[in-house]
DNA sequence: GCCGTTTTCGGCCCGACTGTTTTCAGTCG
């Protein structure tokens, strides 16, 4: 079973856990431990089975944890969660996802109704019989109602792109309501995850303001969820959740720090607040109920003796020791990108523009994938940035490289890629293990089947990678897992090239997705390939 | 279920909004 399958996994379990009642860190223990399966960059089974960098080493992970991830690694089934289910209907799990039903009363609609499913749910709102429930009545119920009809529309995770597009016209048009001191969108999206469940606001101004009423009033709102004094809910037209958050200046960077999350990174400092006798919220850092900072985020981190921590590594995997110990990454940026891999599908015309634009974003190389030679002679006469000839080959099941010698020699850089559908997790690895070791290839591109990244034993790969001066592929156009896969290859002490794959001037921007993934992978500017020089990538090709 | 510059037992982040409640439980961020 795949790590992401293995997450699910879990989350059910605590899930079914949280219904019957059982104690909440209990539940809690199940859900980090999905989180944290579902973030490995590599396979369970590539593990140690003891020691260093073992399951039970990583945290929230004991011996009970690691043996359920085994079981589930290895056999595809979880005793546990069998008897779970003849205890408890795994249909009640569907429950959950309508808006203000949770365990405790998804266990009550169950035993009390003897409602197991969505549409006996329904029947019985109809008819009223759910007000016979203590704590229910007839808003409940009719929100109940509604939350079953507006089940479709209710949008699921959308990526980055999606949610920055949408998100763009609402934060400029709040931002000009008069008495809004300031705006910053925080959450995932702050986080630059790539992809968003909800899209959360932050803004500093007075309640007198009312700038709740005004996401409500605004064009693409469709539905509120929740609006009070410091918070409101919205849905878009769209299916798109915001959710927003007002507090006074002072406590503007207390909140900035509260609702950028994650909520696991939020968790980890506010026990270390705890154990300094100090209590950290969003509305500041408090000793015996005195206000002792909060205006900036960094008071947040200072109080518990950390250093501010960018907030694409706020996923409580490491960064809060680092920042202990001043051993935080000085991540890549933007400006340090010298160079990307663009299609070579463009014609002269679109090529030209190509080059022009990534010399204007002060570019100074780029690899053009599949052009005919005649054509990058051509563009590079007027090119202002250097050129390199890619090709993309494609790799056997064994490792063989689907490409000549000579065909080989007429390109500067050579993309490996591999058809990964039909090998399984230790057959990919060696075929990739062997594809570096030819001395071939210049770049290994990320395997995907059937549209997913494909599991392997990335820090294998990675080694052979850096040993072979190999360089390992992020595509920007396809970022799930990345941010996990980048730092593997990182920790692997290998190099990533981020490729936008750009056929016209518009999808050069795609670069940032990618180096955004970097930099949630704790990449610094030697772990990334774009950020070399022309010369620096010449002698890099030629394996100097 | 996990974990330990307090602990191997007994804690485990903290607050806003809603509905149903005569004082707070449930859900969600
Ligand atoms: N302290 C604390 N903060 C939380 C909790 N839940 C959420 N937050 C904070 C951290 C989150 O990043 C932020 C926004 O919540 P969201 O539910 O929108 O999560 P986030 O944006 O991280 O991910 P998403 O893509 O929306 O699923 O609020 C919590 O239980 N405790
Ligand atoms: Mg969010
Ligand atoms: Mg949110």
């Amino acid at each position: 079973m795949d790590n992401e399958t293995i997450g699910s996994t879990l989350d059910q379990v605590a899930d079914l856990l949280e219904i019957e009642g059982a104690s909440v860190f209990r539940v809690r223990a199940y859900r980090g431990a999905a989180r944290t399966v579902s973030a490995l960059a590599s396979p369970v089974s590539t593990l140690p089975e003891k020691g260093p960098g073992s399951l039970e080493e990583l945290p929230g992970i004991g011996k009970d944890l690691a043996g359920k991830i085994r079981e589930l690694a290895e056999t595809g089934e979880l005793a546990m969660l069998h008897e779970l289910k003849s205890r408890t209907p795994e249909s009640l799990i569907h429950l959950l996802e309508l808006p203000g039903l949770g365990p405790k009363r998804a266990k009550a609609i169950h035993e009390g109704l003897g409602i197991d499913t969505i549409e006996e749910l329904e029947k019985a709102a109809r008819e009223g019989r759910l007000r016979a429930l203590k704590g229910v009545g007839p808003k409940l119920e009719a929100q109940i109602l509604e939350g079953i009809a507006a089940r479709a529309a209710r949008g699921k995770r959308i990526s980055l792109a999606e949610a920055e597009a949408q998100v763009e016209p609402i934060v400029a048009r709040l931002r000009e309501v008069p008495g809004v001191l300031r705006i910053e969108v925080a959450g995932s999206y702050r986080r630059r995850r790539d992809n968003v469940g909800d899209v959360d606001i932050l803004v500093a101004a007075d309640v007198s303001v009312a700038i709740g009423k005004k996401l409500i009033a605004d064009p693409q709102t469709d539905k509120v969820l929740a609006d009070g004094d410091t918070k409101t809910s919205v849905l878009l037209k769209s299916g798109l959740q915001v959710d927003l958050r007002v507090v006074p200046e002072e406590t503007f960077g207390a909140a900035m720090h509260y609702f950028t999350g994650s909520k696991a990174h939020n968790i980890a400092i506010r026990t270390l607040g705890v154990r300094k006798k100090l209590k950290i919220s969003e509305w500041g850092v408090f000793q015996e109920d005195k206000r002792l900072s909060g205006e900036r985020e960094e008071d947040v981190f200072e109080a518990v003796g950390l250093a501010w921590v960018p907030p694409e590594i706020r996923e409580d995997r490491g960064e809060i020791d680092a920042a202990r110990e001043g051993k935080l990454p000085k991540l890549v940026e933007r400006a340090e990108l010298r160079g990307d891999f663009v299609a070579g599908k463009p014609d002269a015309d679109e090529l030209a523009a190509i080059t022009s634009a990534w010399r204007a974003k002060g570019g100074a190389w780029l690899v053009v994938i599949g052009a005919p030679r005649s054509v990058i002679e051509r563009a590079r006469e007027h090119a202002g940035v250097e050129l390199f000839a890619g090709r993309v080959v494609t790799i056997g099941e064994g490792g063989s490289i689907g490409a000549s010698e000579e065909e080989l020699a007429e390109v500067d850089v050579v993309i490996g890629e591999i058809d990964a559908a039909n090998l399984a997790e230790k057959a990919l690895t060696q075929a990739l293990v062997a594809a570096v070791e030819t001395g071939c290839l210049h770049v290994l591109a990320r395997p995907f089947g059937a549209g997913k990244p494909r599991q392997f034993d990335v820090e294998a790969v990675a080694k052979a990678c850096r040993e072979r001066g190999v360089l390992l592929g992020l595509d920007a156009r396809f970022l799930q897992g990345a941010d996990g896969y980048a730092r593997a290859v990182k920790e692997a002490g290998a190099r990533l090239a981020l490729t936008s794959h750009a056929r016209n001037v518009e999808e050069v921007e795609l670069l940032r997705y990618g180096l955004d993934q970097a930099r949630r992978g704790w990449c610094e500017a030697k772990d990334v390939a774009n950020t070399l020089s022309a010369g620096e990538l010449r002698t890099f090709l030629a394996r100097g």
